[in-house]
DNA sequence: CGAATAGTGTCTTTCAGACATTATGCC
DNA sequence: GGCATAATGTCTGAAAGACACTATTCG
């Protein structure tokens, strides 16, 4: 058994924390890649992977500390939508050894970040890109490719059933432009009455007086009632509530 | 930045797989739990915990074949609905060092699982506990508390929408007995007409031929049409299919 | 026949989807 | 007034919840 065994003697796999950070820009939803860098015994030198890195025993008091730490890292924004995707472990994912990395997911206004106009020491960059067309030709770094897809998945299909595109937008925000984040993450539209009305009833918004928005007439601005957490609509099997 | 580090000289988490395994039992939801060994140095000696331990970089090829290995290890069962759960890691939740856990959750039918009376070099016994009356007064191991009360609600709110309690039974299984195994995890009645429409309309039953049950009338029996995923009924703010 | 469980039918309410209509502000 | 967008109203069909009813087997 492991457990019988010195601790000091057990063989320990890597350990690392990635992040697939998204927002919506120019009416596309978009993730944050960096390109790895280039020195000797790097994997994947060169190529494009999702930002993250070795948890720092030091530094990291918890996994959630090490995805906010590199979260800040790369976007200066402190307090996104987080939340954890899954982990993905073994033998082959990292050719420097066994690893496992623990994958988040986070959702901000794209206004909200401050990308480093470059990484001095290491030169690498942190780039945007519409997640439905990736740099051509040029695979994820590690199993990034299949980390991203799940998230693309978990987010979709919340989308469904929560408020989660509300944390892509900055506050206030108005409905039409709420109802505008999910069209963009779900890829079709969605009628407007029916998503006024739940979105209402969910009851995760709080009204803050109306918007000049640019557009004829002025909207009503909304803003979350909690940006620490995520609303779900009622769903089946369930008792009616009234 | 730790990527410039030598990866020799990374200080490396402790890296454990942890798995939920329920199951229904004299109309009850239970979880198996574990007993901490008491030899020196070992945490929480003698409190329960969860099925776990650490990851064998030498057999352990992926995270899922380490929960796989502990499960068969435990249960006997080799091929159960498993699922990962969410990972969790900190310096402080082992004494042993910073470590962090890939958590799993598995159902089984009760009565495919053969316990081992007693594993024989740590003496440590694996216990079937019914949920809603683990051992009073002895909390478990770890942050294993926190990490059932996950499973549990990760449970409960698939079960609302999924085919999930069918991994519950031994094949085949009448209609009414997967509506108590709903009944069951949900802690509520379920309508018996509505239970019936729904579960056949989604599709993943396949019918086996009538059943004696013991009761005065047989019933039909069926089988699951795919053993390896849950089937999703359908949600809310989807376009109606027909 | 009666008891017990399996399985079906019916009514009603809720609600989402589709689409039409009204409201408001700017040019 | 005309236009563009915001917001609301109306109709309909699908489906879930509640509950009544029929069917089958055993004693």
């Amino acid at each position: 058994m492991t457990e019988s065994r010195a601790i000091s003697a057990i063989e320990r796999p890597l350990t690392t924390v990635d992040v697939v950070i998204f927002t919506v820009r120019g009416g596309q939803l978009q993730v944050l890649l960096v390109q790895r860098p280039d020195g000797p015994g790097e994997p994947f030198p060169g190529a494009w992977a999702l930002p993250g890195g070795f948890v720092d025993v030091r530094l990291d008091d918890s996994l959630e500390d090490c995805a906010r730490r590199k979260l800040l890292d790369k976007t200066g924004v402190s307090s996104p939508y987080l939340e954890q995707l899954g982990s993905w472990g073994g033998k082959s994912r990292d050719p420097r050894g066994w690893s496992a990395t623990h994958a988040y997911f986070a959702l901000l206004p794209f206004e909200s970040v401050q990308l480093k106009p470059e990484d001095g020491k290491t030169g690498k960059t942190a780039q945007w890109h519409p997640v439905n067309a990736l740099p051509p030709g040029q695979p994820l770094a590690f199993d990034h490719a299949e980390i991203l897809q799940t998230a693309l998945e978990r987010l979709r299909s919340k989308v469904e059933y929560t408020s989660l595109p509300a944390f892509l937008l900055p506050e206030p925000f108005t409905l039409p432009q709420l109802q505008k984040m999910y069209e963009i993450v779900l890829g079709r539209p969605v009628d407007k009455s029916g998503f006024r009305t739940r979105a209402l009833a969910a009851g995760f918004l709080v009204e803050s007086g109306a918007m000049e928005v640019g557009s004829p007439r002025p909207a009503m601005g909304y803003r979350l009632k909690d940006r620490g957490a995520a609303v779900y609509f009622p769903r089946t099997f369930s008792p009616r509530s009234s």
